[in-house]
DNA sequence: ATATGTTGCCTACAAACGTAATCTATAAAT
DNA sequence: ATTTATAGATTACGTTTGTAGGCAACATAT
């Protein structure tokens, strides 16, 4: 899997939330969070596209990006690299320190109840 | 929270399995899964200093060290910080990617129901 | 006492990263 | 046609990271 850095992640994602994208309109789409020279998110969309994260196609003078893959592909890894990283690869204690520290809402609980049971019925 | 890069992380994970220690103490039990140098390893034993992460008493020729915080801690600010950048914050998504694409055993399951088990109690 | 090994300290160096500025080619405006 | 704005390409530069090598001081063996 590619190996992204934070920033680089940042503007991908910003393309994931809408794709095929110009470079234009990912820099508005992140002049509202990050304050992010036109230039640095330029450069940042060379480097994924040579990680391999990005294709493009020309449009005359303009690249039209696409991702090269789906934001929920790269976050399973990620989560997973993380987990085991952290937690020896199991996901319950992840859980279980938010819950300790009092990082769990009632909503929570229940998102987490729905995806196991919707696991249980899936095993049935 | 402190910033620390992934070998950082590793040496003080040595560290925290069990701790006061030396340096040569963290470099034997690094030697089972990594083949770092031990001037590797005493670098990176500086830098964690360096950052905040360690500390250290002298006795004689030797540096005891000791985690300047609990891995609990650590690990519960890093995954705040990942849930919070790969899925705006709450914990569900996580945990259903794992669902979806059959990362979760029974055992993983029996330990989140266990976790909301607890939780419910708590909250009681 | 002297040689040798071991500790921590300082230095090194390439690759990745964050953050742009400059250059070049082209499209748009006049 | 010439000027100007803009897109991508190339270059820049300090910091962090991975991965050590060398040095000075002290401990240990002979």
């Amino acid at each position: 899997m590619i190996e992204l850095s934070k920033a680089e992640f940042e503007v991908l994602d910003a393309l994931w939330l809408s794709y095929p994208a110009t470079a234009s309109q990912i820099i508005e789409r992140l002049s509202d969070d990050k304050q992010w020279h036109e230039k640095t998110i330029k450069t940042l969309l060379g480097r994924l596209v040579k990680k391999g994260a990005l294709s493009f196609e020309k449009d005359g003078r303009q690249y039209i990006y696409t991702p090269c893959m789906e934001r929920a592909e790269y976050t399973l890894n990620e989560s997973q690299n993380f987990i085991e990283r952290f937690f020896s690869g199991r996901i319950a204690p992840l859980v279980s320190g938010f819950a300790k520290s009092e990082q769990l809402s009632q909503q929570d609980i229940n998102e987490l109840k729905k995806v196991i049971d919707d696991w249980e019925k899936q095993q049935k």
